[in-house]
DNA sequence: GTGGTCTAGACCACA
DNA sequence: GTGGTCTAGACCACA
């Protein structure tokens, strides 16, 4: 399911948010699907509930979950939840160009570079 | 100088790096040159001196710059460090691209942002 | 009959407890008539008898329904019972209203809103 | 300060939200100023800092205030928090009116309602 | 000192 | 059982 990196530095309830929009991404997750409860994906995971309570919360907030009390939480299918997946994902990328501009990188270069990572993968 | 935002979320002494690599890319810092000194720039910036502090020692890791012991800190007019630091930050721009692939962002799309961003800078 | 949404983030209960009350207001039901049995509405919506028990409990506490033994729940003709609905429903909005006046919003902008959700609706 | 009320069954962490936004709208609190810190706050309250910086997280994400890692938290000039904040109390405004629609309550009367609110206030 | 993350564990409403 | 809130307390990066 989702792997976690302890030594990354990203935060746990991050590392969560983002393998879980993976899943739906890649459509191992669908609309109107149950994901693991709080408890059962923190112990099979081993952290804390509170972390992936965290997760949860966030990704309802932003459309891409949402949670019924006492029934559990689900994948929302609402189309609008992936425009704001989309609009966040932009403008982190939007800080990481400013960023190597800032280190003296060329925009040419970053374009080629996105290019080159294109038949990588 | 170097502007700082408090609000940006990015932690103070690495906006100094960024601001001291780019002042080096833009030919205001060249080879040779003297830095101020920490606790005088601390003081001009109105941050804490071991922020200063830090941001040099990570240039000096990096060997953008290097400290001579009572003298003060001066800029490498080693090509390699310039190497370095585009290494370094190339690898954190893949890493970014890579995590907007995740979030469903397709490369032709990147390609577009990084282009438009090209415009207003 | 009542249009359940899990996504809405209103507990069960008090969507039940509104339905009711809708109907009751659109004159679908009428004082004395039967409600459906606990187990019975239970089934029809595929939830949980102890929500609709709750729901049921509520309501004749306010004076709405009302239940016999061994007979069933009934719907009260009192008109005590809409007037008691009234005041708690009205009591509930005037929260609202105070709620957003206190983050910002000008009395002229909800009566505004209020009216533009007459046409919609 | 911020008044909390254990018995209203509003999380803590709401009544925090409600009572900076409020002492913000009304000019106690302006753009710039710093915040008490998270441990501060919480034990000038008597409450968990954990509270405090889940409240804190949320007005950050919402843009009514802004933290920096080891200065402490300030309260945002960007009028578009403002914006944001209105908005989301506007939605929850509309959630008001219609509820109470469905308690059978009629458009004429929740206008004449937030009418004499007016004067009151 | 300050914000941020995380664990451990309790308690509540709801189903 | 399930989500949500809260406390208590530890630890980390940053200033």
């Amino acid at each position: 399911m989702i792997q976690l990196d302890y030594k990354s530095g990203i935060p746990i309830y991050d590392q969560l948010i983002n393998g879980i929009i993976r899943l739906k991404m890649l459509g191992a997750l669908k609309g109107g699907d149950a994901l693991p409860s709080v408890r059962t994906l923190a112990s099979s995971l081993g952290i804390n509930p509170n972390t992936v309570q965290k997760a949860y919360a966030i990704l309802e907030e932003r459309g891409v979950i949402y949670s019924v009390s006492g029934k559990g939480s689900f994948v929302s299918d609402d189309n609008e939840s992936d425009k704001a997946v989309r609009d966040i994902a932009l403008t982190e990328f939007k800080k990481a160009v400013l960023d190597a501009k800032h280190k003296g990188l060329k925009i040419e270069e970053l374009i080629k570079c996105v290019e080159e990572m294109e038949e990588d993968l």
